[in-house]
RNA sequence: GCCGCUGUAGCUCAGUUGGUUAGAGCGCUAGAUUGUGGAUCUAGAGGUCCCCUGUUCAAGCCAGGGCAGCGGUACCA
């Protein structure tokens, strides 16, 4: 029988899209965040923290021709009425504050920066409408130097999170690059823009669908498993053909006798469109992707560093060279089904977002980790010790009358650098056993009145007691018997509780 | 947004051609055991059978509508 005082009681429940994060994997999340800040400031990025949310003109989410902020972003109104958002990602942020700050900072301004964003859009598995990115950008420069430097970045973040060369790769292309292959496609009018964005979906699905599925895309249109039919962009046969074309590009780096490094290109159209020297903006754009290439290889990250036409990233604002990293190995999940990671990351060169702000150009360039997917692929590969901080060492509260003793007791474990907490329930010892125990407490202090009237205190030691207990079948015998434990003078507390921690940590490692 | 699948205890699930008081395992709480976490045994708590409407003497089960979750797809700064 349901009261309606009973049906009035809120729902203890997340939104959805979002998660709780609890100590396991928040220590291990933070031992990730911890080595990439250390790769970020080794290359001399300076922290910068902004806010969570921001007018919502600043961070440039209107729809063209509606006075509400688009979806896909959390809003709400300023008592002033103005509109203000959830930052989305932490690169719109970064525009509003260099642009603030302009003539007070270093150019080129470098600065790293993470924290959680939000979408507001359908989560999947692996998506959620909150997720924590870790950002580094170099603002100021057209530099492709600056590109370069954040292929190696990526490469040197991921590596020492401990995902092995040759299981990631750094995989670079240029805006310009495409621009210039669709403008040779003939849909560089205005009146083409529709279809050169349906053509950029389709090139960047070539990973997941192949060749084919591609083509589909980039002709009439493809109907998927589930029987939905997404429109394609309506490219004849010659026109699809010069689009998959540049799949076969190539940059090569040739050595000269100097030891100097020149990027050379190669690829061309099929009959009837021009040659790719005759189209600037590809021409250009491989060109910046050739000189990356060049400073990378002289870098020696040329193995894991390399150009691909395929890669197209957000479609809003990149304006040159474009960066992903991608994981490259297989896992499976808990049921045996094979995941693949794909991309962790990525970035590229934006430069029209400060400028947005300013009247002068202010070129930009930046990468970007998403954590939590980095954080799923080290789990699948082990890379990740999730046990690495054992539970508190358990004060049974025995005598409530003696607290202050126990309390004694806990300050000498914590001066001595051991993690200790007092029970703090008001149950009886077997509860406090079971509590000590989910804890994961790796032993328990015990001073009843035996031990005060001899000056000990019993140290159980829990994990030692719980192997031991795989050869006890009797409850008597294992009550009675009160195995892997044992009792010290009080002053010999600190050095015992040190030789327990010290056996099981060798026995873990 | 579109397509498909699934909704029964905290979790995983069973539930007969529609038939009385809806079950199991695990988990949880307590006792056996007044100073001992495991094992064993016993007991207990825990249910809007997703919601609404309909069909029927009778609905967890049938029909219609809705909602939610999951999977795929689209979008993704």
């Amino acid at each position: 029988m349901s009261s309606k005082k009973a049906d009035k009681r809120p729902e203890a429940r997340l939104p959805k899209g979002m998660r709780d994060i609890e100590a396991p994997e928040l220590r291990a999340m933070e031992r990730m965040l911890g080595t990439i800040r250390r790769v970020y400031e080794s290359y001399g990025f300076e922290p910068l923290d902004t806010p969570a949310f921001e007018y919502t003109d600043a961070l440039g989410k209107f729809l063209p021709d509606q006075d509400r902020p688009n979806e896909g972003v959390f809003s709400f109104q300023d008592e002033d009425e103005q509109w203000l958002s959830l930052r989305y990602d932490l690169t719109a942020p970064l525009a509003r504050y260099v642009a603030q700050n302009f003539d007070g900072l270093p150019k080129p301004f470098r600065r790293y920066q993470t924290g959680p964003v939000w979408r507001n859009e359908k989560p999947g598995p692996g998506r959620f409408r909150q997720f924590t990115q870790f950002d580094a950008d170099t603002v100021g420069t057209d530099n492709v130097a600056a590109d370069a430097e954040l292929c190696m970045l990526a490469a040197d973040a991921i590596e020492a999170l401990g995902i092995p060369r040759g299981s990631f790769v750094i995989r670079v292309n240029s805006r310009r690059i495409l621009d210039g292959v669709m403008t040779a496609a003939g849909l560089g009018e205005d009146e083409n823009a529709r279809q050169r964005l349906t053509v950029l979906r389709a090139i960047d699905k070539l990973d997941r669908l192949g060749i084919e599925g591609v083509r589909e895309l980039l002709g009439a249109g493809r109907k998927d498993e589930s029987g939905d039919f997404t429109k394609g962009a309506g490219l004849n046969a010659a026109q699809i053909a010069a689009i998959e074309a540049m799949f076969g590009f190539s940059i090569t780096v040739e050595t000269g006798a100097d030891g100097l490094r020149t990027p050379k290109t190669e690829g061309q159209f099929p009959k009837g469109f021009p040659s790719i020297a005759d189209v600037p903006a590809l021409n250009e754009g491989l060109t910046e992707v050739g000189q990356i290439i060049a400073l990378v290889e002289a870098a020696d990250y040329g193995d894991r560093v390399r150009f691909d036409p395929t890669v197209v990233r957000g479609l809003e604002y990149y304006t040159g060279p474009v960066i992903e990293a991608e994981l490259t190995f297989e896992a499976t999940d808990e049921s045996g089904a094979p995941v693949r990671f794909g991309s962790v990351g990525g970035g590229g060169r934006y430069d029209g977002l400060v400028s947005r702000f300013k009247g002068t150009k202010i070129p930009a360039t930046g990468f970007s980790i998403g954590v939590s997917r980095l954080y799923s692929a080290l789990q699948a590969l082990g890379k990740l010790e999730t046990d690495a901080v054992s539970g508190p060492v358990v004060i049974l509260a025995m005598d409530k009358a003696r607290l202050g003793d126990y309390n004694r007791v806990a300050r000498t474990l914590r001066e001595a650098n051991i993690r200790a907490e007092i029970y703090l329930g008001t149950s009886g010892m077997k509860a406090q056993m079971k509590y000590a125990d989910k804890r994961g407490a790796p032993c328990v202090v015990i001073q009843g009145g035996d031990e005060l009237a001899r000056g000990e205190v019993t140290i159980k030691d829990l994990i030692e007691g719980d192997r031991l207990s795989g050869e006890i079948a009797d409850h008597q015998a294992w009550r009675e018997g009160r195995p892997a434990q044992f009792s010290v003078k009080e002053n010999e507390l600190v050095e015992a509780v040190r030789s327990v921690l010290a056996r099981h940590a060798k026995a873990s490692g």
